[in-house]
DNA sequence: TCTGGGGTCCTTGCGCTT
DNA sequence: TCTGAAGCGCAAGGACCC
């Protein structure tokens, strides 16, 4: 028997550079990209536009500046994003109970779960439907694919991109996959993709014609029994509601590598508060402590701890991390840094200090450790201090929590006069203007565009970076408030 | 100017226990 | 008492995804 086509996928087209370009008028069929800025950003999203000299996902931004030298570069405002992404989901739910968001800009809708189609043609009309609502509420466009499966869904709404719905009949799957590239299956990657070439495979239908046997050979049990199943199109994985995270991890990179030990020391300690307090917002606790390090080449270890228990304590994973890294050499250079923490549960476990303790003798002393963090993050303290509310204070100064990561020099050094960073594509108010966001800046100067969503393309004007008059601002919403 | 951040899953190797 | 196999938890790394 053949599943009828009615498990959806939904992905929305170049999201964070739509939503981008929506809020900001100016930027409307102009190559946007949105990504990190500093000297070792890379590329979130690029807009369509901006794809067509070249720009694309993970690429470094120095080689997308060179592709694209006129294109608008801005920083990714996640809650702005998350807003939009809310009233999107919220829509998917309308159609069935069960809808399995991948990220901010993608979801999987089991349809017939939710009543709402049962055949080609209802699903067909569904998707049609969803596509005009989403356009009409938040001015976006996403792209549908309809099949039996999520794996087929997922294919069919990359093939349907940008801006379209296709639906893969049922009895249509194996003869619509064989010619496409082995990359196009969801699981292979670039190393799969070229350990597969070098075997003469790049298309499905060749996978399907080397047997289970074969690719079990070549990629292992696992990966080589999924990958002869999704050849044939087999995929009967349910569309699934509810995901319980397994693992919650922060991490920085360095603009300039970092050496002397005492600052790789406090950014451990800083990393391992920061995920702390993500994980506690999560209502979650972890057992597992990981720190990962890369090196000045690129390599990247990881060293990770198993508790006896689990703990949302953050002076226990702070000493947890800082003993995983006594036991890694970073001579020569660290690029990155990041703590995390998994084999998650709701729950904690008091008898925690003794496991500390007991691990590392020195530490007993100092209860509230309060001078190594208060040191380590110098003027900035845009997060940590109080514990409540440093989500709401990252999100009202974008241009101040970058500022705290760039001035974090040596503990305890006199600060001079914090100048004010104005980062591309970060919102402001002015007292006058209202409320724009910046274009650039340097060399004393911001640029402001002052514009809105549903706006007209916006006048340009420059300020002095201490104009008293400019100060950053939250992001407008692009549709009504969401509950 | 090479290469982010937050995840998941799988594989391999090792030590311990039965 | 010794040995090997099996099972398990843990640690580390790699691949992949958005």
């Amino acid at each position: 028997m053949r599943a009828a086509p009615t498990i959806l996928h939904l992905d929305m087209d170049a999201f964070y550079a739509s939503v981008e370009q929506a809020s900001k008028p100016s930027l409307r069929g102009k190559a946007v990209i949105v990504g990190g800025l500093g000297p070792r950003g890379v590329v979130a999203t690029a807009s369509y536009e901006a794809r067509r000299f070249g720009v694309h996902s993970a690429m470094p931004m120095g080689q997308a500046r060179r592709l694209c030298p006129n294109g608008a570069y801005l920083i990714p405002r996640f809650s702005l994003y998350r807003q939009v992404s809310d009233v999107v989901m919220a829509m998917l739910r309308e159609l069935s109970p069960l809808v399995e968001p991948l990220s901010l800009d993608e979801a999987f809708v089991d349809l017939e779960a939710g009543g709402v189609a049962f055949d080609s043609r209802s699903a067909r009309e569904t998707g049609e439907r969803l596509r005009a609502d989403i356009r009409a509420v938040t001015g976006l466009s996403g792209s549908v694919g309809l099949a039996g499966s999520k794996m087929l869904a997922k294919v069919a709404s990359e093939e349907a991109k940008p801006a379209g719905l296709l639906l893969i009949e049922p009895g249509t799957e194996r003869e619509l996959l064989a010619p496409m590239s082995v990359r196009t299956l969801p699981g292979v990657g670039p190393a799969t993709g070229e350990h597969l070439r070098r075997a003469g495979i790049t298309t499905v239908g060749e996978l399907a014609e080397a047997g289970e046997d074969e690719l079990v050979r070549m990629v292992g049990r696992s990966a080589g029994a999924g990958l002869y199943r999704m050849a044939l199109g087999l995929d009967d994985r349910p569309v699934v509601a509810e995901r319980d995270a397994k693992s919650v991890s922060v991490e920085d990179t360095f603009d300039v590598d970092l050496h002397d030990r005492v600052r790789i020391r406090g950014e451990v300690q800083r990393l391992a508060d920061r995920c702390v307090q993500r994980l506690r917002g999560s209502g979650h606790s972890g057992r597992t402590i990981v720190l990962k390090v890369r090196r000045y080449d690129f390599s990247t270890l990881t060293r990770s701890e198993t508790l006896r228990g689990p703990t949302d304590d953050p002076a226990v994973v702070r000493e947890a991390a800082a003993r995983l890294l006594e036991g890694v050499d970073t001579t020569g250079g660290v690029r990155l840094l990041g703590v995390g923490v998994s084999g998650l549960a709701d729950y904690t476990q008091e008898d925690l200090f003794a496991q500390s303790l007991a691990a590392e003798p020195d530490v007993a002393e100092g209860s509230d450790g309060a001078e190594g963090s208060d040191g380590a993050e110098g003027a900035g303290g845009a997060d940590g201090a109080g514990g409540v509310g440093g989500q709401a204070a990252a999100v009202a100064a974008p241009a101040e929590t970058e500022g705290a990561q760039e001035a974090a020099g040596p503990p305890g050094a006199p600060e001079p006069a914090p100048e004010r960073r104005w980062t591309a594509g970060s919102d402001v108010r002015h007292s006058v203007y209202g409320p724009g966001w910046v274009q650039g800046s340097g060399v004393g100067r911001v640029t402001v565009r002052f514009e809105q969503p549903g706006s007209e393309p916006g006048r340009v004007r420059t300020f002095r970076v201490d104009d008293p008059e400019l100060e950053p601002s939250d992001p407008l919403p692009l549709v009504g408030d969401t509950p």
